[in-house]
DNA sequence: TTGCAATAGTTTCGACTCGCTACTATTAAG
DNA sequence: CTTAATAGTAGCGAGTCGAAACTATTGCAA
């Protein structure tokens, strides 16, 4: 009973993704593409790494190193290589990939549509739904930096216990790989 | 602000989908081909050919066309030429594709761990949400038979007024790419 | 300090997706 | 009877995807 319940849902999960990304986005770019150029857009600065978006998108290393060689070559993003250690490389959304990424998705308008109280319901049994699969498979939950257990605010800004560093306003809104719920 | 939610909204049901297919099914299907089987075990006699599959997926009938006889070469599903018109085609699932398609999946459990309330409210907002994104784009609803308008209960069978065929009780349980909402 | 072991990322391989543009076969409509 | 519409397939090119092998760097421990 419930359990047919859970199949309806989750079939409804897929087919809204799979519909959605059969946009084509002005014909630019893929479904692998743009979760991975979106995700970005909405990541901090210790969170641009391929290997976070492979862990985000439960993709692997390999797979995520060429779709982010097809996001450069189209002019969507640029990489950065990290000082501190050499191995490591921090990937930045170009204006160009910004604009691609918050453009408009049907999705969206139709979510917009229903009434608040429903998109409500819609965000945190859809929240819960993560969450319980992220604690059940042991992945990451990448939340927002300003929800995180090691997020303190302080005044204006903000620090985090966890990488022992100060924080601007706007990266508290951002999606970290180190998230931990509260 | 409500585009700020909606956005939100897309990126867990895009993510949740991308994680749930990103499980590797014993190895044997990729996310298309696990979506094809899974459709197909769902619908009615009416709709399983090809062209229904692309568009209840929202794909083309070339890729379908490959996509099932993947399948096929699998052993999962079996074609079936219509004597009618000898350009269609059904697929049948098999024995084994129907236990593949019925396996059990990560997101089933975390959604089924959820209370009651919550499901139903999930349901049926995500029921919106497709009604919606269906009637902007004009694509098909894929309901169940029984939901249609073209459905007549007659006793202990049923009826479809659209195909002029009698209906037996298990079928109209299933998926018809015909159905109009009530 | 030297010598692994772990980590970050890349490369290559093979099977497959995906949209596209032909193309064939069949059926429908004028 | 021709023409148009429909159902499905074939082949192309760019790309996904997982797996395994590989390079470069960093960490750790004897």
């Amino acid at each position: 009973m419930s359990t047919h319940h859970s199949n309806q849902i989750r079939a409804l999960i897929e087919r809204l993704a799979r519909l959605s990304e059969a946009e084509d986005w002005a014909g630019e770019l893929n479904p692998a593409q743009m979760a991975a150029l979106s995700y970005l857009s909405n990541a901090n600065r210790f969170s641009r790494a391929p290997s976070h978006v492979a862990s985000f998108s439960g993709s692997t290393r390999g797979t995520v190193s060429q779709t982010l060689r097809a996001l450069e070559r189209k002019g969507l993003v640029t990489e950065t290589r990290s000082q501190n250690d050499r191995r490591s490389i921090s990937y930045s959304v170009t204006a160009k990939g910004r604009e691609l990424a918050l453009s408009g998705k049907a999705l969206d308008n139709a979510i917009a549509s229903l009434p608040p109280d429903r998109v409500q319901a819609l965000e945190q049994g859809l929240g819960n739904v993560l969450r319980t699969l992220l604690a059940a498979q042991g992945g990451r939950s990448f939340g927002l930096c300003r929800q995180c257990r090691h997020h303190e605010r302080r005044g204006s800004a903000s620090y985090c216990h966890l990488l022992k560093v100060d924080l601007e306003p706007a990266e508290t809104e951002q999606i970290c790989h180190e998230h931990s719920p509260a």
